[in-house]
RNA sequence: GCGGAUGUGGCGGAAUUGGUAGACGCGCACGGUUCAGGUCCGUGUGGCCGUAAGGUCGUGGAGGUUCAAGUCCUCUCAUCCGCACCA
């Protein structure tokens, strides 16, 4: 008997699959009237950095299960893969090492790739593509016009979050605790001119529409809606006293605007200068404005940070006491959100409080409990809810919170001095980024004409050979002087390319829309053809762009909706997000010295043994300890499906799966029934529940079950096809999780194309046996087990029950007070 | 502070509908085979008491509902993650 050499049959099958396109999926021919079923299963494309890891291999491996699977339940199943190739770690190993981004890139794709394919996922590589080929980049290209001519693309100058490490600007989403994501330096605030998406204008839409999202996970759509941020309140105009000026507020309690005692602006508000100028606070407020500016953005999200501010000595007029009211300049306030100015309030606000506070503004009580008194010695108020009463507060007095927020919005409005209105936490994305290796943005910036979009024939703006790619504040590209000196499109004048490029989350907010037409150079991508396949039908990945990429995709695909590229507003039907796999309690990395290299493994276990492995481990959702001594679980599992299947093979004559014999009984009707249990559990498993530790853990079951009666009905007539019937299931269920032994093993069974042989069908009349084991309980502990016929009638079963020695035991000399039967399952007797 | 999750043996975890807690695997112990390979096979493995039969406790903690609770309810503790001076 031969031994399993898992590197030997694994090379071989990947060789088969490769020669065979196995694994490639047409578009249909005619979408319009193609009724077939169809999956389109998605990973989330990599990040082309040498060395596939483990993140990878499960994420990848978990989309080839469903893959395999849906595959063999008999659909049409697209599961294509790419790269996310620009962006800067190739840039800046090219700037170490001499070479180009592009020649980097071009080598960790094909490393890259050979480990994939090691893996042996069953992934349509006809539809390979690369974000960083002009042939897909012309598109992000087109994509981008599309909005500049709907204005969702827009320039403007504005205060920015810039890395001094990495040389260029983010987006808000990549600051995290005023760090630079990728980096880890501490960003700057910079006043730059700047590329934005109006993504602003999708947050209702992208907030409401996430009720159509029911199969995403809860904490991503929670984080969605944060990140959002919508709130409802009201705009509230204040007039300056002496002064023509007015200024606006936005605040979610309108109610509470008789208690409003004091007015704060963010130091960054425009008016601040003309208000101070001339005025005795002028120097003091102004140097608190400089100082605050001059502080790190890390500093000014600091926890705890005590509150600081300045009078400027002018006063508003609040619009319902018509009481003049303080000024002042604080930090708190964040310029960015709402208008950059606020009422205070603070009698029920906690930040508010803590301000007049520490400057001995007052605090007035406009709301109170609908029981409780009126107590301005009280710390504050906020917690008062929706029913409480307004106190204080002239012709509110005595409504709710809930009905006086829309009297006194409605109020306003009347008076002229404000209306209702919905801030968001969201801001518009920053997209234009300083560095070389990125799509470049194809805008023409004429003296004439301004800001021109580069005819579609001309796209795509291919990015210039440049010789240094070092960052520099501005981008790489502004040294091409030859390939930025363009005629303008529109008049023909001597004009100059923009040299920014775009953020790389733009290049991956469409990508699983050009799989569909991965080599078309005359569209975008054929319409007709991604309304068959999308949305995607599950989409797999990493949490850590729960709000990145997944929002984004989300806008692009709305914005496309818009435009009639596409018939659907939601990207990605179900999204299933996995969990991290630690090593020693922390994430691995390269810096901790704790990260196991895939091929390591695979070279050691082979890939079905990590296939399995990744998946074993725990519940796929969630996160998971990486333990080098588990994947001997997996691995010893093979082994022994090795052995029991090809000595079933050789010893016992028939098909590779033969239909379950009839007349089977005693061991061998167990081992039939327990292979019928496992195909419902497995299928289930996969297709329901996503749980693929436990669908393992049942095709062990069955090993174990194949092992223990395999000595007993190997030479037996009936015996030998239950355990081919059981052999050959087993390795059907096995074949997603560990393709190639699956179809080494079902050759060696006779059959051939496992990859495309249907899934095993469950007998329904073998999931249940004749008897069944009654759980016999005594005041709810379980004292016996008796086996029993299925169906009998309950006070048989109660009698028999109560004969047991041991119930009879416990109950004797009590009262029985009542017998629970559940019908097939268990008896308890109740005794006093 | 707001929001989301998670707590079960030495370890990873299972228990899908309120009905046998600990499936499956790792590790460990003992025995065997082969003999120096991170081998294979068998048996056992939640704690405590007991030679055993058996008993008893047991799913972070405290209450509750129920014939019956890892599962439902109330309170509480711990850990992790996201957002956070968002008015």
């Amino acid at each position: 008997m031969e031994r399993y050499d898992p590197q030997a049959i694994e090379a071989r099958w990947q060789a088969v699959w490769a020669d065979e396109r196995a694994f490639e999926t047409p578009n249909p021919t005619d979408p319009a009237n193609d009724e077939r079923p169809r999956a389109y299963v998605l990973e989330m494309l990599p990040y082309p950095s040498g060395d596939l890891h483990m993140g990878h291999v499960t994420n990848y491996t978990m989309g080839d299960v469903v893959s395999h699977f849906r595959r063999r339940t008999g659909f049409q199943v697209l599961h294509p893969m790419g790269y996310d190739s620009f962006g800067l770690p190739a840039e800046n190993a090219a700037i170490k090492s001499g070479g180009k981004p592009a020649e980097v890139t071009a080598h960790n794709i094909a490393r890259i790739r050979e480990q994939m394919l090691r893996m042996g996922w069953s992934i349509d590589w006809s539809r390979e593509l690369s974000t960083s080929d002009p042939a897909y980049y012309r598109w992000t290209q087109w994509i981008f016009l599309q909005m500049f001519e709907r204005g969702l693309a827009y320039k403007r100058t504005a205060a920015v979050k810039w890395c001094p490490q990495d040389q260029t600007v983010l987006a808000n989403e990549q600051v995290v605790d005023g760090c630079c994501e990728r980096c880890g330096a501490e960003v700057e605030a910079r006043d730059l001119d700047q590329w934005f998406f109006r993504i602003t204008d999708y947050a209702d839409r992208l907030l409401d529409d996430m009720d159509q999202l029911e199969n995403w996970p809860e904490r991503v759509l929670t984080m969605q809606r944060n990140w959002i941020g919508r709130s409802h309140g009201a705009e509230v105009v204040f007039r300056v006293v002496d002064s023509e000026a007015e200024i606006p507020v936005f605040t979610t309690r309108p109610d509470t605007l008789f208690g409003a005692t004091f007015f704060v602006l963010a130091p960054e508000h425009p008016l601040i200068s003309e208000l101070v100028q001339g005025t005795a606070a002028e120097a003091e407020v102004m140097d608190y404005v400089r100082r605050r500016s001059a502080e790190s953005v890390a500093d000014r999200m600091r926890d705890d940070r005590p509150k600081t501010g300045v009078d400027t000595g002018r006063r508003v007029v609040n619009p319902v006491t018509l009481e003049e009211i303080p000024v002042w300049v604080s930090d708190y306030v964040l310029v960015e959100y709402g208008t950059g100015a606020i009422m205070a309030v603070p009698g029920h606000d906690d930040r508010d409080h803590a301000f007049a506070t520490l400057f001995g503004l007052p605090i007035r009580q406009v709301v109170a409990a609908a029981d409780g008194e009126v107590d301005v010695q009280v710390e504050a108020y906020t917690s008062a809810g929706e029913d409480a009463l307004l106190v204080n507060s002239g012709q509110f007095d005595g409504l709710a919170v809930s009905e006086a927020k829309s009297a006194v919005a409605a109020w306003l409005a009347e008076e002229g001095r404000g209306e209702t209105k919905t801030a968001y936490r969201l801001r518009d994305w920053l997209v234009s980024r300083q560095r070389y290796w990125g799509a470049p943005i194809p805008i023409i910036d004429c003296p004439s004409c301004g800001l021109v979009p580069v005819p579609d024939a001309d796209l795509p703006v291919v990015l210039p050979e440049i010789e240094d790619y070092a960052p520099k504040g501005r981008s790489p590209l502004a040294a091409a002087e030859e390939w930025r000196s363009v005629p303008c499109p529109t008049c023909g004048a001597a004009a100059l390319r923009e040299t920014d490029t775009m953020d790389t989350f733009v290049d991956s907010s469409w990508y699983y829309l050009r799989y569909i037409s991965a080599h078309d150079d005359t569209q975008v991508f054929d319409k007709a053809a991604v309304d068959w396949w999308l949305p995607v039908g599950q989409y797999i990945g990493g949490v850590e762009h729960a709000i990145l990429h997944l929002l984004y995709s989300r806008f692009f695909t709305k914005v496309l909706f818009d435009a009639g590229f596409v018939g659907f507003e939601e990207p990605f039907a179900n999204l299933f997000t996995q969990g991290m796999i630690y090593k020693d309690g922390a994430k691995m990395s390269k810096s901790k010295g704790n990260v196991v290299a895939p091929d390591a493994i695979v070279n050691r276990y082979g890939a079905d043994a990590l296939r399995m492995y990744v998946l074993f481990m725990g519940p796929p959702d969630q996160d998971k300890e990486w333990s080098d001594n588990g994947v001997l679980g997996p691995s010893r599992f093979l082994d022994r499906l090795w052995k029991a299947v090809q000595r079933i093979a050789s010893e016992v004559p028939g098909e590779a799966l033969p239909a379950a014999p009839s007349g089977a009984e005693g061991a061998a009707l167990d081992l039939l029934r327990l292979t019928h249990q496992t195909t419902k559990r497995v299928t289930e498993d996969i297709d329901r529940r996503l749980q693929f530790n436990t669908a393992i853990a049942a095709s062990m079951e069955l090993l174990n079950g194949i092992e223990k009666a395999r000595d007993e009905l190997i030479g037996d007539p009936v015996g030998g096809q239950v355990l081919r019937h059981a052999a050959g299931t087993l390795v059907c269920l096995v074949q997603p999780f560990a393709p190639h032994i699956a179809e080494e093993l079902w050759e060696q069974l006779g059959g051939s194309r496992l990859w495309e042989s249907p899934w095993p069908v469950v007998d329904p009349t073998l999931l249940v046996s004749d008897t069944f084991t009654c759980v016999a309980q005594v005041n709810g502990k379980v004292r016996e087990r008796i086996e029993l016929p299925r169906g009998l009638p309950q006070d048989e079963v109660v009698r028999l029950v109560r004969e047991l020695p041991k119930i009879a035991e416990h109950i004797a000399g009590r009262e029985v007070v009542k017998e629970i039967v559940i019908p097939d399952k268990l008896v308890n007797i109740v005794v006093k």
